[in-house]
DNA sequence: AATATTCCCGTTTTT
DNA sequence: CGGGAATATT
């Protein structure tokens, strides 16, 4: 849709270099890019990610923008170490103040463009006032480490085009049309993005479903798509009711389920595709079972001819992938996984980058801290913490600190071994004017990371591998983009989403999370956990947006073509403790015409045969912590330690070969033994 | 200082 | 259950 516009207005309006094309995601863009490219109007057209477009943005006008040059992208991970320190420099207790919770007021307050002195300015009781000061406390760090989180990119630019009035018109003549893909979902800082720069010409195209709107949570207002009209009253408004995705079943499905919310402008979907059979519902008893049964169905489906690139599995947190995971394994399915254990997460890639962070950006304090002992080279807490105290009571950075000599003399005895460090850093320095490719195969043989690993992957090859990934991986991208610097690869890989590594031509069956679904479509789709909690999700301590969870599974729904299996489980094993669940309220929204109910009761009862109950030995009484007993196949032992649970008795035994075992009681073999037997 | 072990605690979803 | 952090051990 927001393609075709492009590439008529490319071909037919205006020269590509002023068309701004903005999707929800990296992955979106690169389609994009490429459907542009086989219909002939790709040179020169802008198609990325808001956070993208932002980040070039702050690049290319850092001075007007008031960041720094050489900025460095912090993700999640860097993002809560140094709210971390920020709550600690407050003098506040880290589990009265959590930094994830800290985390996420922060985030809001930018995506509703507050900065850290307006959000003050508005403070209404202690608890806003102390999360001002933390948030003032961690933009001064981040601010001396020549840092900007995701949501700075977003924020930093929509402030400044707002009193820049000069460099928005720049930005707007050069931007003369812009499209937005999945516009029910931007948040305040996006809208103020969007609407600045199409304040003089309103050319704007924006795409999007409020009924698909499904990051409430990360300030995405929805009312932002509905006040589409007002804001731009000269618009075309295009109402695409016609569905040429899924089946008349499929649809109605849907259709019935979002009907359930009430803040919603209705609209009735229709389609000429066939009838297609029932939309199925499964009912399993636990979690491997509803696995197992989701890996024969896709065997199946796949038998009969159905691509596994037209299968996806969806749900709606990413610890339900574990079980599907080891099922298909179990069958030999195929599959890829979105997010999960995402590449540039782990830790061996991490220290690389930090390397490649640090070199670009001395004041990166949280890559320092990372590899100045990664690979471990003897410089250990107390050493760091010096340097630490050093730099900040002289208001200086750590990585200064490192080069002073008269500084490091005072760090004690493995001074020495930061000089190597340092050595190490000045001999690495060289690489930032090489391709990236280069640049890491140097840091990954130089800094010893590569010894590291070679020598510890006996017992796991991957992280050797996936730093051979890295190179491969940097290597595509110099070969693609061969003007671009190492600066321009580290952003690419700071914004990099969960989906993004997806090969949607793979003969693989998918698995994601449901917000990750987004925009996407398969013949066949499965939804896992329709419980209540899960889907709507709810916790304790907070109020859940059921309209919201019900858009959720409506995405969901709507991805599917063909044919839709939702399965809910009556025992959800979660964090290692299983609980009876509760079928979720969705389940019953829908209509009963459209859907089959089935079963998957266990045939054979597996628990609870009450001959296996197990007793207590008769002379209980007698058994105390060093008591002897005889195992039949272990011999003489002394009992370490006994615990009496509610239902079962455990204890740990130490035998006379040193070995020490535990037994819960009522089953284990074992017999008392008198001292006088033993004679 | 490095490694081994225990402990602890889970913000769902993501750029 | 499982990862990360605090803690114990060498």
């Amino acid at each position: 849709m927001v393609t075709n516009r492009a590439a008529h207005l490319a071909r037919t309006v205006t020269d590509a270099h002023h068309i701004l094309a903005i999707t929800f995601t990296n992955k979106a863009a690169a389609e994009m890019r490429e459907r542009m490219q086989m219909l002939g109007a790709a040179e020169g057209m802008t198609v990325c990610t808001f956070h993208a477009l932002c980040a070039r943005l702050l690049r290319v006008y850092h001075d007007r923008f008031g960041v720094p040059r050489g900025f460095t992208i912090f993700d999640r991970d860097d993002r809560r170490k140094v709210i971390k320190k920020a709550i600690e420099a407050c003098d506040l207790a880290a589990d009265r103040w959590q930094p994830a919770m800290v985390d996420a007021e922060i985030s809001r307050a930018k995506n509703d463009m507050l900065t850290a002195a307006t959000f003050a300015s508005q403070e209404t009781d202690w608890r806003h006032a102390t999360l001002a000061r933390i948030y003032a406390s961690y933009e001064e760090l981040l601010t001396g480490m020549d840092g900007l989180d995701f949501d700075d990119l977003l924020m930093r630019v929509a402030l400044v085009l707002q009193e820049d009035d000069e460099l928005r018109d720049k930005l707007e003549d050069r931007y003369r049309y812009v499209l937005i893909d999945e516009y029910q979902d931007t948040n305040a800082a996006q809208y103020t993005i969007a609407r600045l720069l199409t304040r003089e010409r309103e050319n704007l195209c924006a795409t999007g479903d409020p009924d698909q709107s499904i990051y409430g949570w990360r300030g995405a207002n929805i009312e932002n798509i509905l006040t589409f009209e007002h804001d731009y009253p000269g618009a075309k408004v295009v109402r695409l009711e016609q569905n040429y995705r899924s089946t008349k079943r499929i649809l109605a499905a849907a259709d019935a389920l979002i009907a359930g919310n009430t803040q919603r402008k209705e609209k009735t979907l229709w389609t000429e595709n066939d009838e297609g059979p029932p939309v199925r519902v499964v009912e399993c008893e636990e979690g491997n079972d509803e696995a197992s049964l989701i890996a024969r169905a896709v065997t199946q489906e796949i038998s009969r001819k159905t691509s596994p690139d037209e299968i996806a599995v969806f749900y709606r947190v990413n610890a339900l992938s574990r079980g599907l995971e080891e099922a298909f394994i179990r069958e030999g399915i195929r599959y890829q996984i979105a997010g999960g254990v995402e590449f540039y997460n782990r830790k061996e890639i991490k220290d690389v980058l930090a390397y490649l962070r640090v070199l670009v950006n001395p004041a990166d304090e949280v890559s320092l801290l990372r590899i100045i002992n990664a690979p471990p080279r003897g410089i250990g807490a107390t050493t760091i913490s010096r340097l630490v105290n050093k730099a900040h009571s002289t208001g200086r950075r750590v990585f200064d600190v490192l080069f002073s000599d008269e500084e490091l003399a005072g760090v004690g005895r493995s001074s020495g071994k930061v000089r190597d460090f340092r050595q190490l850093l000045d001999k690495l320095k060289t690489v930032i004017d090489q391709p990236v490719s280069k640049a890491l195969e140097h840091v990954i043989s130089h800094s010893g990371l590569r010894a590291q690993y070679r020598s510890t992957s006996e017992a796991d090859a991957s992280p050797a591998a996936n730093l051979d990934e890295l190179v491969s991986a940097a290597t595509a991208f110099h070969q693609e983009q061969p003007e671009a610097t190492i600066v321009d690869w580290l952003e690419q890989t700071a914004l990099i989403s969960d989906i993004d590594g997806l090969d949607p031509e793979a003969a693989m069956v998918t698995l994601m999370t449901l917000h990750a679904a987004k925009g996407l479509e398969f013949s066949v789709v499965y939804i896992v956990g329709l419980e209540d909690g899960l889907l709507p999700f709810s916790r304790y301590d907070e109020e859940t947006d059921e309209e919201e969870e019900r858009r959720l599974l409506f995405v969901g729904i709507t991805r599917a073509k063909k044919r839709v299996t939702l399965s809910r489980v009556r025992y959800r094993m979660q964090r290692g403790i299983t609980e009876r669940t509760v079928r979720s309220r969705f389940l019953d929204e829908l209509p009963a015409d459209q859907v089959e109910w089935s079963d998957d009761a266990p045939k054979k009862p597996k628990r609870r045969s009450p001959e296996v109950r197990g007793e207590l030995p008769h002379d209980i009484a007698e058994w105390e912590v060093g008591t002897l007993v005889r195992h039949p196949i272990h011999g003489l032992g002394r009992v370490l330690a006994m615990h009496r649970g509610k239902k079962r008795t455990h204890v740990d035994v130490e035998f006379k070969d040193g070995s020490k075992r535990s037994w819960v009681l009522e089953f284990a073999k074992l017999e008392r033994v008198d001292y006088d037997e033993v004679g």
